[in-house]
DNA sequence: TTGGTCTTTCCATATTATGGTAATTAGGTT
DNA sequence: AACCTAATTACCATAATATGGAAAGACCAA
């Protein structure tokens, strides 16, 4: 498992407000400073960063940052070298991090995603089922950009939503099936205009084909084609999808993507078949 | 590596303070409430929780507990699923956590550590160099426990203080050792009484004898064999120590650990090696 | 539908985080 | 060693802002 890279904009603003930055909740002010903190001593971890160059980077006053500094490190989520005062991450944010495990699923299938990525020249896309919804894990973009694209990573859609989502959905029980089309009924309207019948049988396509398929009925006019993964006959543990503009995916290429998905996952189950058991019983 | 546990005390008053609960630093009560909640939440990752459980358990208003779930899903450190009304942990933590990569010794080792506390019934430690301190990543209490212990988990304490640390100090280059003593010169007192020379002197009876040992020369009356693991003929990658009350380790049962500890990690060279490449240029 | 529970918004108030200044400490230079 | 400079930490009055009550809005189950 490599390391995982840190994708965090890192700039002057950060400190206040997020990624997303333009929605920046009213009050708490100074947990989105603690954030800032975080993100940035996580940038420097392995070297290790000290205050005043935390006071630069976030643009706060020294009193501030030693403050939000001092909290963090009294609940462990920190650790500073008194002798260098350069802050590292603590223990407790590593184990924080760990119960999340489930993302780990990141990490394991990334070499494949990489390759599809290079393979296909199109934009490539990793799922986990959450609830009733598809997550998005990673995302890496094609030689062009998708126009439009709305999927980030950490995005959620209903599943049934999308090549990945519909992928995912396919491969649950019909039971199951059932559970989620009802719960999450209302929301289908948002993404195509069809019934739930329909989407019964685009589940049941997807069964017998081996591959989802996502012919741009979305409103975002995107194609797409996809593959759950995970050990045979079990619940699977992901799904990937690669996905073109609308006008791009031609009968012969979209042949093309599900070779490509077939060859990269079709001895893998013994290696997800270990992953499984450690992911099981989380998010989903 | 298993998922590691989260050791977290997650109680009432938990929101107020962390698990050192003495200092609790002025100002930033969001971020200690934020904490509080990112905790509970990491407690309840697997199956979610609602905000009012959350509420219940944090003994904090709806209100408060609204806004600072909101700010953190903002951040992506948290998730939610918006049909069950549930919340995770997120995309963003996991990339945090996983960023404190270091951390990771104690998975690997964790199956050892555990082998050593069953094998000799005493404390065992597992300790890691950062900067001119060694810094406690794991600590399995024994068969009873040692009075007045004060290493906890997330604990620093300046290198050659302790089995462990002394371990750590010993497998350093005479260089590095030299530059060491002199940083932390002032801070020895703290823990014994002797002069940096004789450290120089246990130092060298560590390299000479391959185990590090602490006779109950440290005024907490701890005695403990250590040793330094990690790949050959590199810096290590941890230190592991086996410790018990002041008057319990009579020189048979000494010599008893060190055999447990060679043992126990004798053959590990490789898997070391693979580790070390990724944990290099860390903290330390 | 209705009733009840859980979630979310709003707002005046008091809490509390803020940043200026100052004291302390560390690091580097003569 | 003794200086100087820069970084770190502590203090405190003030203003900003997080807070919790209450009420509105969702959601679910009868």
């Amino acid at each position: 498992m490599e390391r995982p890279s840190i994708n965090l904009n890192f700039s002057k603003e950060s400190a206040r407000g997020g990624q997303t930055a333009a929605k920046t909740i009213k009050g708490s002010q100074s947990v989105y400073r603690a954030i800032a903190v975080l993100r940035g001593v996580a940038r420097h971890h392995h070297t290790g960063i000290t205050s005043t160059e935390l006071c630069d980077k976030l643009d706060l006053t020294p009193a501030t940052t030693h403050r939000l500094l001092q909290v963090l490190l009294s609940e462990n989520i920190l650790t500073v070298d008194p002798y260098s005062k350069k802050y590292h991450l603590g223990l407790e944010l590593y184990l924080l991090g760990s119960a999340a495990h489930d993302f780990a699923v990141r990490e394991h299938l990334a070499v494949h995603l990489d390759n599809l990525r290079r393979l296909s020249g199109a934009t490539v896309f990793l799922f986990v089922r959450s609830g009733a919804d598809s997550l998005c894990l990673r995302r890496i973009d094609g030689d062009s950009a998708i126009v439009g694209l709305t999927i980030a990573e950490g995005s959620r859609r209903p599943l049934g939503v999308g090549a990945g989502g519909l992928a995912l959905l396919a491969a649950e029980s019909n039971r199951m099936v059932e559970k989620v089309l009802r719960s999450n009924t209302s929301l289908y309207g948002n993404y195509f205009d069809v019934s739930i019948e329909e989407i019964w049988r685009w589940v049941e396509a997807t069964r017998k084909r081996g591959f989802s398929f996502n012919d741009g009925r979305l409103k975002t006019g995107v194609r797409a084609v996809g593959i759950a993964v995970g050990p045979p006959s079990e619940r699977p543990v992901a799904a990937v999808s690669i996905a073109t503009d609308d006008t791009r995916l031609t009968e012969a290429l979209r042949i093309e993507f599900e070779q490509l998905l077939r060859v990269q996952f079709e001895n893998q189950e013994k290696s997800l078949l270990n992953l499984d058991e450690k992911l099981f019983g989380g998010l989903r």
